[in-house]
RNA sequence: GGACAGGUGGCAGAGUGGUCGAAUGCAGCGGUCUUGAAAACCGCCGAGGGUGCAAGCUCUCCGUGGGUUCGAAUCCCACCCUGUCCGCCA
């Protein structure tokens, strides 16, 4: 959502910027509308505020007897009353006109941010760790897994494709990935582990920008709650329609849940393995900062990904998303690509985001600035993966496999395994 | 699912047709006092919008949306939510 008094102030800034995702420039049919708007504000004000006066004048008058003035001041407000349904009417087409064509549009990529249509034209930051060298012929994870436990059929019999069914060993590892994980965020790196709901209303995913545009890629239930795509909406959410104390933020916010996605536009796109599913388990990164210190606050959830690929020795790049490439919410996005070795190509693990005021316009969430400063201000939110359990699963399975069709188990995660030092093929 | 009670400012909590954007308390801010602090005392203190260079003027908001009325936090209708009890249930 966005604030008409900056496209007042900056139209030409406002266009170029959205220009940068291949937005066609909005500035000057928003301000035309603006403009109406307000004046049809004004003109519906000054009846109201006759009429306020009229009403006042009416309890005085029949308060000191006064029946006449009384009556001649009815007659006055009744036909002032004539015209005003149809101006508000006027005015609230025109302001919901206004809100829609805000409400649509995505968020202005920051100024560091590089121009491009895709993630071709992702910048890359820093690559970290060497690919492991092997010396047998790598296989993807989608052909390791069924002698380890991770069933694909069992999955499908019962809930079609993009549906995975753990056994075993495979389930216990999976586990163990998203313990670690949830540990590692809440106790090192300082988020407060949470427990959302998974089911959320129209407005709580309105307010972080999935609706109206996305509704297609999310699951909805007979009652009209949404399956939530991500903790982000649930963990985001939890500051809706509050006006913090400045000395709260940061809020630092995590969450291990499941996830469920339609994909419904992915048709034929990483139908093989664990990938892309409509069920999954992420651990969630939110951050509720200070509007001075979400740029800094961004670097440090990025930090708090990365130390969980580092620990668990994956070779990974961070990716600058490009302007185009960026969910809708976001002004300035990271994307951690874990190494995969059998399909021989770095994949997306982790994405996160600052998404500036955008989403807190969207909620409400403000804050009350100390000191002197009078009134509110939005807060800066961030979300960020830290990280998607699946797609971690799938890193540990490529990069730890040996000759014999086993996975060992990265060092960091065996004291979550009871004992279990590596998988094992039945 | 059934019955009842409620939804008011950052929080607590008055207010049942006009003088109510709303008493009071707490919290917060400014000041007096004090070596400093506390206490005490004095003052300020909801949010969003329109208009204006500004001071100011003005509009909207008491869960949401309709309605009654010259006038609604207050009356009516619908919906949403919360609490309590009962039923059911992991």
């Amino acid at each position: 959502m966005h604030d008409i008094k900056y496209i007042r102030e900056n139209p030409d800034d406002f266009d170029s910027a959205l220009a940068k995702r291949g937005v066609d420039p909005v500035s000057r049919n928003l301000l035309a509308l603006d403009e109406q708007s307000r004046a049809l504000k004004t003109e519906l004000q000054n009846g109201q505020a006759r009429r306020n006066e009229a009403s006042k004048a009416i309890g005085q008058a029949k308060g000191r007897g006064d029946e006449a003035a009384a009556q001649a001041l009815m007659a006055e407000v009744a036909e002032l009353k004539g015209k005003m349904p149809e101006l508000e009417e006027k005015e609230r087409a025109v302001a919901g006109q206004l809100h829609d064509i805000l409400a649509a549009l995505p968020n202005l990529p920051m100024a560091d941010v590089p121009p491009g249509a895709d993630e071709d034209d992702n910048v890359e930051v820093v690559r970290w760790g060497a690919p492991r060298v092997f010396d047998f012929t790598v296989r993807e994870h989608s052909d390791i897994g069924p002698a380890l436990g991770l069933e694909f059929e069992t999955a499908a019999e019962m809930s079609g494709t993009r549906f995975a069914f753990l056994r075993g060993q495979m389930a216990r590892l999976q586990r163990a990935i998203g313990q670690y994980m949830l540990d590692q965020q809440s106790m090192k790196n300082g988020f407060q582990e949470c427990a959302p709901p998974l089911l959320v209303r129209d407005e709580a995913v309105f307010g972080v920008g999935q609706l109206p545009k996305f509704a297609e890629d999310m699951f909805q239930t007979t009652d009209g709650r949404w399956l939530i795509p991500t903790a982000e909406v649930s963990l985001t959410n939890s500051v809706r329609d509050q006006i913090l104390e400045e000395e709260k933020l940061p809020i630092r916010l995590t969450a291990l849940t499941p996830c469920f996605r339609s994909e419904a536009g992915s048709a034929g796109k990483d139908t093989k393995g664990l990938i892309r599913q409509h069920q999954f388990e992420k651990v969630e990164l939110v951050t509720i900062a200070h509007p001075d210190h979400s740029a800094e606050e961004h670097e440090r959830m990025t930090g708090a990904a990365e130390s969980i690929l580092q620990a668990l020795e994956l070779p990974y790049r961070k990716m600058l998303l490009c302007a185009g490439d960026m969910g809708a919410a976001a002004r300035k996005t990271f994307d951690l690509e874990v190494w995969l070795p059998g399909q021989n190509a770095y994949r997306e693990i982790s994405s996160i985001s600052n998404c500036g005021d955008f989403q807190a316009r969207r909620m409400n969430s403000r804050f009350r600035p100390e000191g002197e400063e009078k009134g509110t201000r939005f807060v800066h939110t961030l979300n960020g993966s830290g990280l998607a359990v699946g797609r971690t699963l799938v890193a540990v399975l490529e990069n730890y496999q040996q000759s014999d069709g086993s996975v060992a188990i990265p060092s960091v995660l065996l004291p979550y395994m009871g004992g279990m030092e590596k998988l094992e093929p039945a």
